[in-house]
DNA sequence: GCCAACGTTGGC
DNA sequence: GCCAACGTTGGC
């Protein structure tokens, strides 16, 4: 089981629609980088879903439902896809600057490269980020 | 709206 | 295969 780290732009998809849809195909990934970590994602990991732009927040959890897969509707080969679907919501939103602010988590890589849209978060790493939903669980 | 950082492209 | 130039992204 491994964690994950999926960025979004909430006007384009944003956990909301997620929670609507339930399950989604999260698609539109072209960085290389992103690519080769998308590909090792396995049915069962969990992913953090982020927004960027105005609210830099990790928002809720997805659980990947499936295995990576070439994008059905692009003839790419390396362009693959997987199919999310939403857990739950983050009861506290853990924002960019408190990333920031942690020292613990200076390496995270949404710290150090900011503009990969798909990343490793190690377990480290995700229990420091979810420390705040313990303490109210 | 600006700028820094990164990835990609294309010429050599 | 290397490297400079360019475009894009995302934080501020």
């Amino acid at each position: 089981m491994a964690y994950w780290l999926f960025k979004t732009e909430p006007d384009c998809y944003s956990w909301d629609n997620l929670e609507k849809d339930k399950q989604t195909v999260w698609d539109g990934v072209s960085n290389n980088l992103a690519l080769k970590h998308l590909r090792t994602i396995k049915k069962g990991d969990l992913a953090l879903i982020y927004h960027t732009g105005d609210e830099k927040q990790i928002v809720g959890i997805a659980e990947i439902v499936g295995y990576p897969y070439v994008d059905p509707k692009l003839n790419d080969p390396k362009l693959v896809v997987v199919d999310v679907k939403a857990k739950r919501k983050l009861h506290t939103t853990v924002s960019l600057a408190e990333v920031k602010a942690n020292k613990k988590l200076a390496d995270f890589v949404l710290v150090k490269n900011a503009r990969l849209s798909v990343m490793p978060v190690s377990d480290e790493e995700w229990e420091i980020l979810l420390s705040g939903e313990k303490t109210k669980a």
